[in-house]
RNA sequence: CGGGAUGUAGCUCAGCUUGGUAGAGCGCACGGUUCGGGACCGUGAGGCCGCAGGUUCAAAUCCUGUCAUCCCGACCA
């Protein structure tokens, strides 16, 4: 491929929307063009790219079993509706009508239309199991779409759904996916942990998700350092051991404190010289199963993630101080476990454990001390409620957690027979017993993993692209075209790799050496071929993009370099 | 959804306060000189100043509405 020839509109400036670093480099080198908030154009070198993966993706796959097909991504509102999720979804799902007034949908992801089809098809347990994938475009109305590639409404996902007998054939092919999944971001050259995670709207129970780890991702994971316990989740599933209080204190008994205008956890402390471990939060959850208070230790966030689960709730919503005001007879800032009525009480396990603590008194510049959970007030419900930070002991080993970013490339659900108990997907077993198909999901964000690389790989000059996942592995680039000895050698040492299976680009624009330098740097190409001053003794240049290590060959050896490169 | 900001040439931006009919740098085209880290000189093309109303003799500029884009937040009592 001739640089001359290729689209890679590459920019001296950045454009100006863009923040996040992946972002501002597929922007400014050329990669992708916006079309709309959220949406847009992958260019040649995105294209290039996005096919190295979706190839490491069927290899892997496919090795496990997999088979690809494609589903419409354009789908009846019926199936949603008989699924449940038509309603679920929210504004999310983007929906359409068609010139009839039939209702559809863009597909978000595909759980109802694979199992419309397996369900057409499936008859007997010798079918089964059965691995289906796709990937495709898929479609979320994102509320606030943001950072380029990473969070667009319109994205290119695999998506595979496998099909089993039972749970143990599910834990069959979950195992598959986890071993394809670890396989496929390594071969892509990423630096990647699987972590436990929560399974969401999606449903199911059991959930990993593959982070990318970057300094600037969006998802936030725990995990403890000490190898051999291996523990790590996502903020939202991760766990801690509830940590009891050091000194036991004698229960006193029950006394008001006047605190005016004393709300926040940080006026109490300071007001009352007390440390928030001896305060409790009483958080007011309007939810789809009505009012909720939730309990957690003053120096301590609620997990609603935890509190969804804990209640069952779907829709889950902090009370406005209305509600407040109507549940606890005093404004936002007052409201404690004693006396409180018409609402359930969810208390966090280190909750349970406290003597004498202070909470709210449900009135106005009034807070209890000394509160004894269990004796001044009941509850219904002890459950882990807290937001997991750095530092909190290990739920296995007890060692202090640790953090990172990451951005969330991949994500494996056991759905069990959610969807095949909605929409009757069923198969006869060898007694003719007719059987609830037992199903898996598992997605990859091919898009996001294109610009995950880039958020992990680049530096102040630009992307560094894993060999792997490359648009091109090799650039060649002769310094002054109108040098016939450097042009006809950089048209050899391209010929040569080409050749040898190297996926390289002949840089032979009429630009200037820096300028095609700075270009090579922004786009990123793992290697760097020049011919240069030392072209009339038949020498090139070879370097390294990462590392900026250089040296000087005869073009008869580069083909054998750039190999011993690769393989390293 | 709430808050903030911004829409002027392909990109980055100035001009708007104080209305008088549009500018710079980069990029692009052509000519010339250059050629190992985003060269220089000259010539030139390129703009319903986001869109729609309104005020005015006159609007990029003032007013109203609207659309789009980006950023922050989405309730810790």
């Amino acid at each position: 491929m001739r640089a001359s020839e290729y689209l890679i509109p590459t920019l001296r400036e950045t454009p100006a929307e863009a923040e996040v670093i992946s972002h501002r480099l597929l922007l400014k080198a050329g990669f992708i063009r916006k079309s709309a908030s959220g949406i847009y154009t992958l260019l040649p070198l995105a294209h290039r790219v996005l096919l190295k993966i979706m190839n490491i993706i069927r290899e892997e796959l496919d090795r496990q079993g997999g088979q690809e097909i494609l589903l419409p991504i354009l789908q009846p509102a019926e199936l949603w509706l008989e699924s449940g999720r038509w309603d679920v979804y929210g504004p999310e799902l983007f929906r359409l009508k068609d010139r009839h007034g039939r209702d559809f949908c863009l597909g978000p992801t595909h759980e109802e239309i694979i199992t419309e089809l397996v369900r057409g098809d499936l008859r007997s347990y010798k079918q089964l199991p059965l691995l289906l994938y796709q990937i495709q475009n898929k479609y979320r109305d994102e509320r606030r779409p943001r950072f380029g590639l990473l969070r667009g409404r319109e994205f290119i996902m695999k998506d595979l759904y496998s099909f089993d007998r039972d749970e143990a054939g599910l834990e069959v092919s979950y195992r598959k996916m986890f071993e394809a999944y670890n396989r496929i971001f390594s071969r892509c050259g990423l630096v990647f942990r699987p972590v436990e995670a929560d399974s969401g709207p999606i449903g199911g129970s059991v959930s990993h998700e593959f982070m990318v780890l970057a300094g600037s991702g969006e998802a936030l994971v725990l995990y403890c350092p000490h190898e051999e316990c291996g523990y790590a989740a996502n903020v939202e599933k991760a766990e801690s051991r509830a940590v009891r209080p050091q000194v036991i204190e004698e229960p006193r008994p029950l006394e008001l404190v006047a605190t005016p205008d004393m709300r926040t956890v940080e006026e109490i402390t300071a007001f009352l010289g007390v440390g928030p471990k001896n305060i409790v939060k009483t958080l007011l959850y309007e939810t789809d199963r009505g009012l909720y208070a939730a309990l957690v230790r003053g120096d301590r966030e609620l997990n609603e993630v935890k509190l969804q689960n804990a209640t069952g709730a779907v829709r889950l919503e902090m009370a406005g101080p209305e509600t407040v005001q109507r549940i606890t007879g005093a404004p936002v800032g007052f409201a404690g476990p004693v006396g409180l009525d018409g609402v359930e009480l969810v208390v966090d396990e280190e909750v349970a454990f406290m003597v004498n603590c202070i909470t709210g008194a449900n009135r106005a510049d009034a807070h209890y001390r000394n509160v004894q959970p269990g004796r001044d007030f009941s509850f219904d419900r002890v459950a882990d409620l807290r937001l997991v930070q750095e530092g909190d002991p290990c739920p296995r080993c007890d060692r202090p957690l640790v953090s990172a970013r990451g951005v969330e490339v991949g994500q494996v659900f056991k759905l069990g027979t959610k969807y095949s108990e909605a929409m009757g997907l069923t198969y006869l077993d060898e007694h003719g017993v007719e059987r609830l198909v037992v199903m898996g999901c598992y997605g990859i964000g091919v898009t996001r993993t294109l610009a995950a690389a880039v958020e992990q790989n680049h530096d102040e000059h630009g992307i560094i692209w894993p060999v792997a996942i490359a648009p091109f592995t090799v650039v060649v680039v002769p310094v002054n075209v109108r040098d016939e000895i450097q042009v006809e050698l950089a048209g050899k040492a391209y010929a040569a790799l080409r050749d040898a299976g190297v996926d390289v680009l002949l840089d032979d624009r009429a630009e200037r050496p820096g300028v095609k330098f700075k270009d090579a740097d922004l786009v990123g190409y793992p290697l760097r071929v020049t011919a240069g001053k030392m072209a009339g003794n038949g020498l090139v240049e070879l370097r390294v993009r990462k590392t900026g290590e250089t040296r000087l060959l005869a073009v008869e050896e580069l083909v054998e370099a750039v190999r011993a490169f690769l393989q390293a």
